[in-house]
DNA sequence: CATATCATGTAAGAGGTTACATGATTAC
DNA sequence: GTAATCATGTAACCTCTTACATGATATG
């Protein structure tokens, strides 16, 4: 099958899905293991929820990349990668793409002047003190860090991007108070 | 109407539609002023596409938050805010919420132990490219800023976010390479 | 035996993307 | 007159979110 790398279903594998794959390299498992492994592993800048990766297993079994396993206790339904999967190889290897940043305290920010200041001002602190959490807890996650050099990699973007934010945050009252 | 503050239309404004009721703020304005207004002014943060605005325009007016006018030349339709427009102001003053991040790139460094290392650096490199464009640009905007304190403060987050970025891809090699 | 957690899934709808269709006006 | 661009919109589809439904197993 599949034996001179033509695939058979050539609808181009959407990112959620190439990430459970990818996961799968590492063993068979189930959806809930993957929605665990998922939010641990790329939670941060993936954000995928428990019903895509049901709907998502369902559509890689139908196109023959993922293949359900019997089912255990607590209907346990392990899910394995098949040499179909080399689609995956395709997919980490191509042009990513641009980011998406969806950021609305940047959109309430943008209409500051239809916020009374002090309201914006509380909005901005609540937003600050969450940074500054997920940076703890990433700071926390670098300590203990077991992984490989790529997941190091990742970690590290996630300290830099919320230090960066929290600069932001620092220098915020200064540029907004000449007004 | 809405004499008393109360909303018929009970369901709340999603960011995008909230947006464009803000730059309606600044005068009537056609479906083609808002996308390239959002584009400019918002667009590195809250993507939008023409599509969206012309799909939101109709149900801003269909609710009753923005009301046509007169179909000028070349079709153009302007769209006014109305009195019941004040859904704008609870939507801008509500809490934002947190951001969402979704980098492609980030998904395939996670992988990037089925990538081969030559490839990988490939990708990585076109895509630093892209994020000092972008910086680029951004501080072009800053030196001829003109708009108001909220908009400096939007624009000096997006160049804080391109430099850690940028920080961060040239600290890439050095994690990477140990493995 | 009651409660928490594990585990799978469906339903409905909101939001977003891409591509296409159509016609008016301006600039060369 | 023809090409570019202005301007509006529709269609189809994909993705994501929220909420709900169902039942098994472990823990106290």
């Amino acid at each position: 099958m599949s034996r001179g790398g033509y695939v058979k279903n050539e609808k181009p594998l959407n990112s959620t899905a190439a990430s459970l794959l990818g996961f799968l390299h590492e063993g068979p498992m189930s959806g809930w293991d993957l929605v665990a492994m998922a939010q641990n592993r790329i939670g941060s800048y993936w954000s995928i929820t428990q019903s895509q990766v049901y709907r998502e297993l369902a559509a890689l079994n139908r196109d023959g990349l993922a293949e359900r396993g019997e089912t255990g206790p607590r209907d346990r339904t392990p899910y394995r990668i098949t040499e179909e999967g080399e689609a995956f190889a395709a997919w980490v290897a191509r042009d990513p793409g641009p980011e998406t940043i969806r950021f609305p305290l940047l959109l309430s920010l943008a209409f500051g002047n239809h916020v009374e200041p002090e309201r914006l001002s509380r909005i901005i602190a609540a937003n600050r003190t969450i940074h500054a959490e997920r940076l703890a807890g990433y700071l926390e996650e670098a300590k203990c860090h077991t992984g490989n050099a790529y997941g190091a990699a990742t970690l590290d973007f996630g300290i830099t991007y919320e230090r960066a934010v929290l600069d932001w945050f620092d220098r915020l009252p200064g540029l907004l108070e000449r007004d």
